[in-house]
DNA sequence: AAAGCGGGGAG
DNA sequence: CTCCCAGCTTT
């Protein structure tokens, strides 16, 4: 197959969007662009780059910043462990590697965070490197290409396709190259209904030769997800404040906060649940009064309707136990706090009871 | 309701 | 080395 990169590369130059890191080739900011980017669309991630460069706009500021202040940066992305790699990683490159990030794709790839996609994008945009990149929308581009019938969630595939990434690159402009295959995968070679019409490298394209663009890239059937009632405390002290835990800092929502709760079990009753998560949680005791609001979120791998009771506290200094944290703040603090997005819509309708009742 | 999107870490 | 885990937006 003759080369894709000259036609690519052409179309790259008249059509690239004008988003705010490709205006530098600064490696903090490249590598903060593309943390961001993993699992996230590039609209959602552009507002948060900017807040965040802004907050952090150094590496050693970022290094030198709080945790418990990323987060806050980073509430609403998702994926909260790219929030504590990025501060992990920000400390080693500000302590151990004077502030300067490695160019080549095998020494970033030791930094938290980073894997061999996201070390490949570093290197080739902020240093020029001839690295390749395999994400989404650079695995959709060389499936229908090559009219791949394989699942390309399978390993030996992905390696394929990496091998064909690397072979393809060109010698000059790696770093263009890769962000072109990526621009046009998300604005041409779309996951449904790709513009066939307008693609620059139509020409070379394997399932546009046969019609089965629609079918590629094959991908394996999802298992359905599980549903899981959850129940949580609003919980109220004697002078108006209320008690929110931090979550500990692995895991789901690692290091965020919420109202303090957890998962239905079989044969208790939401209000019976709640009361033994806030004992087996922060071993305190709390009378349970009215269902305040309930919220209905989604998960990776599973779902959870979210029911907030209005709670009085009763008696129990609260312990860490499965918390990593706690604190009694009033309404007006919870916004310093990094909630996840269900626990936030819990606090919308505490703001929204309160505007009605001034 | 379902699809889309990379990396860490346990086993 | 595999497999499992992980949040939110868009369609």
């Amino acid at each position: 197959m003759p080369s894709i990169a000259p036609a690519l590369l052409a179309w790259y130059d008249r059509e690239a969007a004008d988003f705010p890191w490709r205006r530098t080739h600064d490696a903090y900011a490249v590598w903060l662009s593309e943390i961001m980017l993993q699992q996230t669309q590039v609209e959602t991630v552009i507002p948060y780059y900017e807040r965040f460069l802004a907050a952090f706009p150094t590496v050693q500021a970022l290094a030198d910043a709080p945790l418990d202040t990323v987060l806050k940066r980073w509430e609403g992305l998702g994926y909260y462990s790219r929030a504590r790699n990025l501060h992990r990683a920000a400390q080693i490159v500000a302590q151990e590697m004077g502030g300067n990030f490695p160019s080549t794709a095998d020494e970033l790839e030791k930094l938290p965070g980073i894997g061999r996609y996201t070390a490949g994008a570093i290197s080739s945009i902020a240093f020029g490197q001839r690295a390749p990149v395999l994400d989404g929308n650079v695995i959709r581009v060389f499936a229908r290409l090559t009219d791949l019938n394989t699942e390309v969630t399978q390993n030996a595939v992905k390696m394929k396709l990496w091998t064909l990434a690397e072979d393809w690159l060109p010698a000059e402009r790696a770093g263009d190259y890769n962000q072109a295959l990526m621009e046009l995968g998300r604005t041409v070679c779309k996951p449904r209904n790709p513009l066939c019409g307008i693609c620059p490298i139509q020409a070379h394209c394997a399932a546009f030769t046969n019609g089965t663009q629609n079918e590629r890239p094959v991908k394996a059937k999802k298992a359905p997800v599980p549903h899981y009632d959850v129940a949580a405390g609003v919980i109220w002290n004697d002078v108006g404040q209320l008690l929110i835990a931090q979550r500990p800092l692995k895991g789901l929502l690692g290091g965020l906060w919420e109202f303090p709760g957890g998962k239905q079990e079989q044969g208790e009753t939401l209000p019976e649940c709640l009361k033994r998560e806030l004992r087996e949680e922060l071993a305190i005791e709390v009378e349970v009064e009215d269902l305040f609001t309930v919220v209905h979120h989604g998960f990776t791998h599973f779902k959870i309707t979210l029911h907030a009771f209005m709670c009085r506290y009763r008696s129990g200094a609260p312990q860490k136990i499965g918390v990593h944290d706690w604190a009694w703040v009033s309404v007006n603090e919870l916004d310093q706090y990094s909630f996840g997005k269900a626990d936030r819509e819990v606090i919308a309708a505490l703001n929204a009871r309160k505007t009605m009742l001034l």
